[in-house]
DNA sequence: CGTGCATGGCTAATGGCAGTAGCTTTTTGG
DNA sequence: CCAAAAAGCTACTGCCATTAGCCATGCACG
């Protein structure tokens, strides 16, 4: 019986595979098994069970978006930052809709998926800089950003819009909406 | 052994406590079948499996949602009925959040929902209609303002927002934004 | 009043899943 | 070369959904 050279990340990286191919429901740890060619228990060897792999999975996505977040953000500022910002949030959950729903809302509140959270909070806070919010105004502003990313990008991950037509028109009109609403910034 | 006498809708309304209490993740036939007090088996009597009854208790949301709608649309028009509109959506998402995780968020999508899906919609139409809207810009400030509502109400629900501080003001804000980009109606 | 039959309940059994225990083989480090 | 940690495995438990088939209840009608 050979080996079959797993190891944590492999495992998490399985389950994402899982997760983009048949769902977050059918997250299973016999079907992360199947797909690793290991029987289910030999997971734990990796893993601490089923829920532990969902907050790494967790972790991964979270990273993974604030990875888009800090390309689309680099080299830009003001409101074409955070046009790039919004526009890198929907074209990861389009890319990956079914992996979208495995990402925590609340990850400020569990300490292993914190780091990854403020990673994301700091390419947005850093983006808002030029309008100089003062620290009310700054939360205040970052909450009605995500409403407006998070509620766009799970409906429609969800097929949540009845039609998909005229849906850039939609996403674009909210960005506008959103950016209108700020003070004006030098 | 005495008769239980279930119905369909006494299921419906166990599998609804059993989540209020518990969460979403909770609701499974054995559990609603304790509630009951009733063998797991007998509960296929009055619901043809857990899937039926997840989408039964969909429609039980949907329909509640639509209730609070239309009390909270009546007698009101304008920019006055559409904030009666959003605030309603959030408190009944605040009243009932494991519920609202319970609601299909693509009911036009499944014949058995899009019924109690369409009402809801027609209450939004009709307090949209002093602006006078043509098809296509009906359709888009509709989707804007779902997505406001159920971004917010979705991350509210489930712990998503740091702190619950001035969160009425984060809402507050997020309905004037929505109300300002829409054209001046008379 | 009885009686028959649809209804609503039950127990038993199957199969899928998570998780645990304890064994065996591989790999690695000294 | 050997010992021990690491990485597999099988076997087992317990929970859950679902199916099959049995039995009591209670209503509808003679």
């Amino acid at each position: 019986m050979p080996r079959a050279g797993l190891s944590t990340q492999a495992v998490v990286q399985a389950a994402v595979e899982v997760i983009d191919e048949h769902g977050v429901a059918a997250l299973t740890l016999a079907a992360v098994a199947a797909r690793c060619g290991v029987a289910a228990p030999s997971l734990y060897k990796h893993v601490a069970g089923l829920t532990e792999l969902k907050t790494l999975v967790g972790v991964r996505v979270l990273n993974e978006l604030a990875d888009r977040f800090a390309d689309a953000a680099m080299g830009r500022s003001g409101a074409d930052a955070i046009t790039a910002l919004m526009h890198a949030y929907r074209a990861y959950v389009t890319a990956h809709p079914a992996r979208y729903a495995a990402m925590p809302v609340d990850p400020l509140h569990q300490p292993e998926l914190a780091a990854a959270g403020i990673r994301q909070l700091e390419v947005i806070q850093a983006a808002l800089r030029p309008w100089r919010l003062d620290p009310a105004g700054q939360i205040q502003t970052i909450r009605k950003l995500r409403v407006i990313a998070h509620g766009f990008a799970s409906l429609e991950s969800a097929g949540g819009f009845g039609l998909p037509e005229d849906l850039d028109e939609t996403y674009q009109q909210l960005i506008t909406t959103f950016l209108d609403s700020l003070p004006a910034h030098p």
